[in-house]
DNA sequence: CTGAAAGCGCTTACAG
DNA sequence: CTGAAAGCGCTTACAG
């Protein structure tokens, strides 16, 4: 809680040295610079230590990664946010996170106090198309996460083939595991990245004239559940579903189970995703890996190595996978 | 990215007046108030946001809170933050959070953050006795959360009654469930929390002259897997299982299910903590409720509420209780 | 009501 | 190598 003017005051030399004994940013003699650090030590005690908001000001610059996530109790940005954090403590950067519970309104705030923050770019998971007005002419290097917005005033946009995801699924079920009445749960179809899963599944089904059954449902584990039930009534012979998130895939199971309806001897299902929680449940959910680390290493290192950072809304796309677990079995 | 000097030239007035009418601060004439909002709208869009280092540096004060926790991967700190971030955002405080992977020493370095960064006090959930030593002399605020060290130089201690959730789960599992051999899997013993459950499993155990079976386990869910199969090789006769942790309790679930043990019918379980997974899995797992809810709140307004702080190491323990669901079954 | 001034704590040209 | 000075952008006594 001190000063820097403290310790020079104790070591008899200026603040300037001390700064300079700190930051290792020039040269000292090994006599004054003796003395900054015995002054620190002995002050220790008490506590010095140099004040951010001051240096901040100074540089113009917070050597912080900013990262906006629609809720932080969803473990697909946690496990995203966790890896943000790694590498920005790797390049020793701060994570200043703001959680907007996916309101459009505290993620135009959220993005006000990344500048306010004089943050070094942002990273940005949104559920919120309308944001990219506010990013048009957002001051601050961004790349966007998880989505795909239709400006291309952004540093990049990292998200995953979707569409291949929703193929792959439809397909595992068809093909891999003979189910013959396929449903598609589908997320929000304003979103890009809940629309183009959807994509997947129709045009397959369209490929290979099967009848495309579809359900809306939100991403949430409440909504799922009240959604199963009403697909179980729409779609009474239902023998495979493709949940397009794995905390709805989730939920549907709870509701499968408690039915009596056997999964996957019954029923067959499919995930989206690969939240870290698909393989701790049991059975183990068969879903459509992304992968996450990937584009959270990439996303951090667009900010922390791009410069001069170009705001041209490069895509970085990157694959999917199906990863075959305990809720979908191969045809016999 | 402009000064608020820019504003002023444009609304030509002083810098004084712009923040007089930014911060509402002071009176200013209607006819200046309107040319400085003009002059705003005007700028937005190139965006003038006041810049928040020279604000704090200002004020020698954040208006934030600054959260640290051992993994922000781990739903029970997650579901902690959110309604920390909640109330911080009722008070108009934004929040710091610090992911400190369990590592002391990432944990003190989030400390001296908080230092550097002025924040107006420091929840800290920590998983680390010895940074008890880093408290005793910490400048700021500071409440530490599901844990009891013993400096009493913080502003408070928030946890539960933990002992009595050791007892009520293993009475239930005895005198509710008709078990006969339970054994407890316990968590880290250094630590206070994981002991208290502990002891309280043991105590009841004595009393009623039922045999005590402990088995090892860290709070981690390949760990639990682990160590499941031991106390299943070392217990063989065992009918109900006390998993001190909920994440232990799913990956004990998930083993017993693999060997198809049936719960409850052959094995009766319960966990500890409620974090909202165990009621999204399924089957829905009995265990032991901690409000954590009202925790976080009673944290985040010991320290927006409290002037002046003082640091008497107070302990505000919370209740728990026995939530009965589907991993355990009533005697018929 | 309003502006000029001083200062929050730090850092880096700039002299010497 | 080292100190005095200026300035990062804001805010609030202090005059008027």
């Amino acid at each position: 809680m001190r000063s820097i003017r403290e310790v020079a005051r104790l070591a008899d030399v200026s603040p300037a040295t001390v700064s300079r004994v700190i930051n290792g940013s020039a040269k000292v003699s090994e006599e004054k610079r003796q003395r900054v650090l015995d002054a620190m030590d002995a002050i220790e005690k008490t506590d010095f230590v140099p004040n951010e908001a001051a240096r901040t000001l100074f540089r113009r610059t917070s050597k912080t990664l900013g990262l906006i996530i629609p809720s932080i109790r969803n473990p697909f940005f946690t496990q995203f946010g966790s890896i943000i954090d790694e590498v920005a403590k790797q390049h020793d950067y701060r994570l200043l996170l703001c959680n907007v519970d996916g309101d459009l309104e505290q993620e135009r705030a959220a993005l006000q106090r990344m500048v306010a923050s004089t943050v070094d770019g942002v990273i940005l998971a949104t559920t919120n198309d309308s944001i990219q007005e506010d990013l048009a002419q957002f001051p601050l290097p961004v790349v966007v996460v998880d989505a795909r917005l239709s400006t291309d005033k952004v540093n990049g946009y990292i998200y995953c083939n979707y569409y291949k995801g929703g193929q792959l699924a439809v397909r595992h079920l068809h093909e891999d595991c003979g189910c013959r009445n396929i449903v598609c749960i589908r997320g929000p179809q304003h979103i890009y990245t809940a629309r183009a899963r959807y994509e997947g599944y129709r045009d397959y089904c369209l490929e290979h004239n099967i009848p495309e059954q579809t359900v809306d449902c939100d991403y949430d584990f409440r909504a799922g559940i009240d959604m199963t039930r009403q697909l179980l009534e729409r779609y009474p012979q239902v023998d495979g579903i493709l949940a397009c998130d794995d905390i709805v895939a989730i939920s549907t199971y709870k509701v499968l189970y408690n039915m009596n309806i056997r999964v996957p001897q019954q029923i067959q299902l499919v995930g989206f995703d690969d939240i870290g929680l698909s393989s701790l449940i049991t059975p183990e959910l068969t879903t459509i890996h992304q992968p996450i680390e990937e584009m959270a290493r990439a996303a951090a290192q667009m900010i922390l190595e791009q410069n001069p950072p170009e705001k041209k809304g490069e895509c970085f796309i990157f694959p999917v996978s199906l990863v075959v677990r305990e809720t979908t079995s191969r045809k016999r």
